[in-house]
DNA sequence: TACAGTCGGGG
DNA sequence: GTGTACGACTGTA
């Protein structure tokens, strides 16, 4: 017997013999493979004849499973149910004689039957990826313990070296042709040519047998290039081991669309090896956000393998963090959520059906405002209230006495963490290595949290009852309302609320210590953490572009102690804005953001405009690059489908004519011709600089810019008269109920904005 | 003028 | 292997 000490890399089914296959990297630096037995059990309950009929079915079939009667606990139900046990040994043979007992027998009640093995494993041994495990093993690599020595929450946790492989080809392979693979390795770097196919695959094959790496790190390998190599292998006879497990073949996840988030998503296809992960950055949901330390995080706390961890939604992840917790509390794991609504009183209609509680906003500029938010609010209150599927509806912001739910289960450890983590993040200092990684966890543990609430009010999902969703924005609403009566009875002026923060005012409060007291009465009053935003110098929140006079609750932007800005709702932060736009909108805030006072905001509409005035000239004079013109819009359906046919219908049908189809979720890339074209910027051709349409371009320019000046009392439409010269412009800047009467000039050419100066001494204006 | 279509959010 | 709902806004018909 042999004793040892090794992170788990990989878990998958055994093809060879019953049970399991599990990949390690042991404490001295070995790649282990090892098998362990580990039969899977699914629950079927019904109608006790069914039963049995299912009970002789199950008999005949050739995966041999062993049967019994149980007693088990389904969430929805009080009572436990008899159910009839599916012990298969093999845990590969379950889905298939899962998927016939399913055919036969479809009314059925079915649970546990499709959780996926890792899982399993992960509720049996307390295991999740590239846990540290201690593990007796005989020379035959027969796994007889594992015991898994740490938790998905430590804060600090220990990985072991992963050798790396990186792999990309030096363009786009969807935009142009590819002619090189670049090879990262060991610290160095290799240029193979894709078109000498012969070395190139003889060169790959032989790195892949030499440093035997861990994770292969792609771009477009999900996509593009591991299928192709993997194709060219087999065309020319050479072998290519993408697999550590060489018996096995890679698995391709084909591409998909789907919708999330309110909107519809594109996944490429998916390329998972066997005993060593493949990641593919251009494919990776989370990567871009929260890299590899992101996904690794994931993985840990859900449970997800790593290839999946990287791919995979939020949404999913949480859903298996609730898999996890009923399969370690036995609670049966509904195959298909069955649960219909309760019926409804009219008066409870009218109570639930609000979502998060949205105040009006005081439209205008305001100085010294304090930003308070309620820490993760949602999931807190799930915790709080223990709000679950199968716990009773509890009063509002109150602790039930029932025993803790499923949900809050769940999510106490991980709001846990995400608050160890936000502390220790903001007590190390800015230069701090770790703060980084600190942050990217924290980040993606915020997103677990915010999605457990969102799925509680899911139709499909598992665990998910609409009252509960119900429930939690009840209290939501409840804390944000005795927020603002403690901050009124403190003095304070509200002057706007949304969802699960509020804006405050005080003549004279502008230090973060003047908000201490106030927060701790918040969180006594509402039992919740509610943590300061920052405070702002000045803020400004805009009112709706179609009335002046209605305020919109999320289009605001202002300028923190610290000098951070913070923007919402406008053109910058849209992913439809081109980034010639984003940039002068940005530029003119970033300018703005010098004024150490609200006050001082008149003395920079010089300089603020000298910025606008720069962008257009360069627009004129053709020195923007046509990249930065480029209007980016999600496709929701193919261009043949659209009613209407908008800008990016119409350049996706471009594309589709040449054979370049794009996918729903896939965002097409175009710009504005004169003459009302639209043209994809995937086209062939490059498109010719002459044919821009300027006038567009500058009108999304002058837009973004009067968002940004409207605090100023500068309204869109005189700045558009203004700029065209020739007249004077005459408007009224207003903060704290103080006007201020501002003239400026004819509009003047000559001003290059790079002869502002970053500290502001300008001349007055002021009439 | 009606309404189809797209966006946001978190950091 | 999947959050919903909705308001703001723009551009087409």
């Amino acid at each position: 017997m042999i004793n040892n000490e090794a992170w788990l890399l990989d878990v998958f089914e055994d093809l060879q013999c019953p049970g399991l296959v599990l990949w390690f990297l042991t404490s001295d630096g070995q790649r282990l493979r090892l098998t362990q037995p580990f039969p899977v059990t699914f629950y079927v309950a019904g109608k006790s004849a069914q039963l049995r009929e299912a009970w002789k079915f199950l008999k005949e079939q050739p995966a041999q499973p062993k049967l019994s009667r149980q007693s088990k606990k389904d969430i929805f139900l009080t009572e436990t149910i008899d159910v009839l046990a599916v012990e298969v040994n093999a845990p590969g043979l379950l889905p298939r004689l899962f998927r016939s007992m399913l055919n036969r027998f479809p009314n059925l009640t079915y649970y546990d039957a499709d959780i996926k093995l890792p899982i399993r494993h992960a509720a049996r041994f307390n295991s999740f990826p590239a846990c540290y495990c201690a593990l007796q093993y005989d020379e035959s690599g027969f796994l007889h313990t594992i015991e898994v020595q740490n938790t998905p929450w430590d804060l600090d946790p220990v990985y072991p070296t992963l050798r790396v492989i990186e792999l990309e080809p030096d363009c786009d392979p969807f935009r142009a042709e590819p002619r090189f693979l670049l090879v990262k390795v060991d610290g160095k770097q290799y240029r193979l040519s894709l078109f000498k196919k012969r070395p190139l695959l003889i060169t790959l094959q032989a790195l892949l047998k030499k440093y035997d790496p861990d994770l292969l790190l792609t771009r477009w390998g999900d996509t593009w290039l591991l299928p192709w190599l993997s194709n060219l292998a087999e065309d020319l006879q050479l072998p290519l081991w993408l697999n550590r497990e060489k018996t096995r073949h890679y698995i391709q996840r084909p591409e998909r669309s789907y919708f999330s988030y309110g909107q519809i998503m594109y996944n490429g296809q998916q390329i998972h090896l066997f005993g060593r992960w493949h990641i593919d950055r251009q494919n990776a949901m989370f990567w871009r956000d929260f890299g590899l330390d992101g996904i690794l995080e994931m993985a840990r706390v859900t449970a997800l393998p790593v290839q999946q961890a990287a791919r995979s939604s939020p949404g999913t992840g949480i859903s298996t963090m609730q898999i996890l917790t009923a399969l370690r509390n036995d609670i049966l794991v509904p195959w298909h959520k069955q649960q219909a609504e309760q019926p409804k009183t009219a008066l409870d209609l009218i109570q639930a059906d609000l979502g998060g509680l949205v105040y009006q906003p005081w439209i205008g500029l305001h100085r010294d405002v304090g930003a308070i938010d309620f820490i993760s609010m949602y999931p807190a209150i799930m915790v709080r209230c223990n709000i679950s599927p199968e716990t009773g509806k509890p009063g509002l912001l109150e602790t039930s006495p029932e025993p803790q739910g499923l949900i809050p289960k769940t999510l106490a450890p991980l709001l846990e963490k995400r608050v160890n983590l936000k502390q220790r993040l903001a007590s190390l200092p800015r230069w701090h290595p770790n703060r980084k990684l600190d942050a990217a966890r924290s980040s993606a543990h915020k997103w677990l949290l915010v999605t457990c609430f969102g799925y509680l009010g899911y139709k499909n999902a598992r665990f998910g009852r609409i009252e509960a969703h119900e429930a939690v924005t009840a209290s939501g609403r409840e804390a944000l309302l005795r927020a603002k009566e403690t901050a009124e009875d403190a003095g304070f002026q509200v002057l706007h609320m949304y969802v699960d923060g509020l804006w405050v005012q005080q003549p004279g409060k502008n230090q973060p210590e003047d908000f201490t007291e106030l927060l701790s009465e918040i969180a006594s009053r509402t039992g919740l953490s509610i943590a300061l935003d920052g405070v702002y110098r000045w803020v400004a929140f805009l009112p709706s572009r179609a009335d002046e006079r209605v305020p919109v609750p999320n289009r605001y932007f202002g300028v923190f102690q610290d000098r951070s800005l913070k923007v919402r709702g406008l053109e910058a932060r849209r992913r439809d804005t081109s980034p010639w736009v984003t940039r002068l909108q940005m530029d003119l805030l970033e300018y703005l953001a010098l004024a150490e006072d609200a006050a001082d905001l008149p003395l920079y509409l010089p300089g603020a405009i000298a910025i606008l005035r720069q962008h257009l000239s360069d627009l004129r004079l053709g020195r923007v690059p046509l990249e930065d013109l480029l209007m980016a819009y999600r496709l929701t359906r193919p261009p043949q489908e659209y009613k209407v046919k908008t800008a990016g219908a119409r350049a996706a049908s471009q594309l589709a004519e040449i054979g370049k189809e794009l996918r729903p979720g896939q965002r097409v890339r175009l710009l504005y011709l004169r003459g009302g074209q639209v043209r994809a910027w995937d086209l062939p051709q490059p498109p010719n600089p002459q044919t821009i349409d300027r006038a567009r371009y500058i009108d999304l320019a002058l837009r973004a810019a009067a968002s940004v000046f409207y605090p100023l009392g500068l309204p869109e439409q005189d700045l558009r008269d203004w700029l065209k010269g020739g007249i004077q412009l005459a408007f009224d800047f207003a903060l704290n109920s103080q006007t201020q009467h501002i003239l400026l000039p004819p509009f003047q050419e000559e001003v290059a904005w790079q002869t502002i100066p970053s500290r502001i001494r300008l001349p007055q204006w002021n009439g």
